[in-house]
DNA sequence: TCTGGGGTCCTAGGACCC
DNA sequence: TCTGGGGTCCTAGGACCC
């Protein structure tokens, strides 16, 4: 049997650790991050009850001594690239699943760095010198099992899962350790009795995917099995980018929901073409008085980074589900590009601004590149050269 | 003070093409 | 006129994660 050499790394209550970092006067006491709702707590304040996600009305009910703080998103991106910048001293092979955590393969280095529970020990050092947060660590021969192994182990932990303990660490867990088993799922299982991994793992294919699907129940299965085979994988990209704002119970106008569109396609905009992408489709989500929810989504055909004519194709689709707002009353408006490419830029010295000149040599990209690829053309060198949209209106 | 803001992946049906 | 299978793309919804 292979070795445990897939370290999980999670930092610990990452938002409200960084407030506790930076303010010596919020150590050791109950801190929560998020006035309306709680986008982390301390443990201090996860002692009392309070969770993520939770309003911040019964947040300060259960802990009343806790201290509130805005959030300070710019804060977080910094600590997170500087513990990132760490896990990519430790070894190249960095998976990165949010913000706060990772993937790490360690299995080439043990001549260089030593076993993976030493490179894992040392790595919780290095993060807790170097940037000042503690993080939490999971070792295991599989990414699953890694990562259940950190949820174990928190806060400020490190488990080693050996490969000849798997089954006999990972049974008696309740089934909502399970990655993948939220309350819908969990729900189910426990009407067929189950509540621990070892329940599932003894369960045949057919009664899970009987309850769960095909797909749903296969993987179930296996990850209570530990089989993973999924290997870590460096260089992902980002699927969809995206923004939504909760309007809470005043009706808007259409006016005031016009502005709302514009502020976050421009938001949404800014941050595609700083990644350096394209979008090919919007989704708008919407959510209403008595929380339903629906998506409506429309595919252009020519990918774009330009706010105009994304702009255009977030106000069809908000113009098209005007029946649907009206009818349920809105309290939550977002929109996500999806249908990500790379942004080509190409850059044309032309000799004269003729249009002639510029149409032959769009063409000519064109046809190198792909229609998709070639969106827009920019006349260089003149201070008031426009910017020419190769987009069909 | 009932409900944030950012994502991922999967499923299923219909349109369309070969 | 009816009958196939296989594949891709688009749309909508659902579950889940941090």
């Amino acid at each position: 049997m292979s070795e445990a050499t897939i370290l999980h790394a999670d930092l610990d209550a990452f938002y409200a650790s960084v407030e506790q970092r930076d303010d010596p006067r919020l150590r050791g006491r109950p801190v929560i991050v998020g006035g309306g709702v709680v986008l982390a707590a301390s443990y201090e304040a996860k002692a009392c009850g309070v969770r993520t996600a939770m309003s911040g009305g019964q947040a300060r009910r259960l802990c009343p001594r806790a201290i509130v703080v805005e959030p300070r998103m710019s804060a977080y991106s910094e600590a997170s690239k500087a513990v990132f910048d760490v896990f990519e001293r430790t070894t190249p092979l960095v998976e990165g699943l949010s913000i706060d955590e990772a993937f790490l393969d360690v299995g080439g280095l043990r001549e260089i760095s030593g076993p993976p529970g030493r490179i894992a020990a040392k790595l919780r050092r290095d993060v807790r010198e170097q940037v000042g947060l503690p993080i939490t660590v999971g070792v295991a021969r599989t990414k699953f099992l890694a990562k259940v192994a950190s949820g174990v182990a928190k806060p400020d932990g490190l488990l080693v899962v050996p490969p000849d303990g798997e089954l006999d660490f990972l049974h008696p867990l309740p089934v909502e350790r399970l990655w993948g088993v939220g309350p819908i799922t969990a729900r189910k299982l426990h009407a067929l009795g189950i509540t621990t991994v070892g329940e599932v793992a003894a369960l045949q294919e057919s009664t899970l995917t009987a309850r769960l699907g095909p797909a749903a129940g296969r993987h179930l299965l296996a990850l209570a099995l530990n089989r993973d085979p999924r290997p870590v994988r460096t260089g992902r990209r980002r699927r969809s980018i995206g923004a939504q704002r909760a309007l809470g119970r005043t009706r808007r106008t259409r006016q005031e929901l016009d502005a709302i569109t514009i502020a976050l396609i421009d938001r949404v905009c800014r941050r595609l073409r700083a990644a350096g992408r394209c979008a090919r489709t919007v989704v708008l989500r919407l959510r209403f008085e008595d929380f339903t929810r629906v998506t409506r989504s429309h595919t252009v055909p020519q990918a774009t980074d330009e706010t105009a004519a994304l702009l255009a194709t977030a106000r069809r689709l908000l113009a098209a589900a005007a029946p649907l707002i009206d009818e349920r009353g809105i309290t939550l408006v977002g929109f996500a590009l999806t249908n990500l490419s790379d942004s080509t830029a190409l850059q044309l010295a032309l000799p004269f601004d003729e249009p002639r000149a510029l149409d032959t040599t769009v063409d000519s990209l064109r046809l190198r590149f792909g229609s998709a690829a070639v969106t827009r053309a920019v006349l260089l060198g003149r201070d008031d050269g426009p910017t020419v949209p190769l987009l069909p209106d």
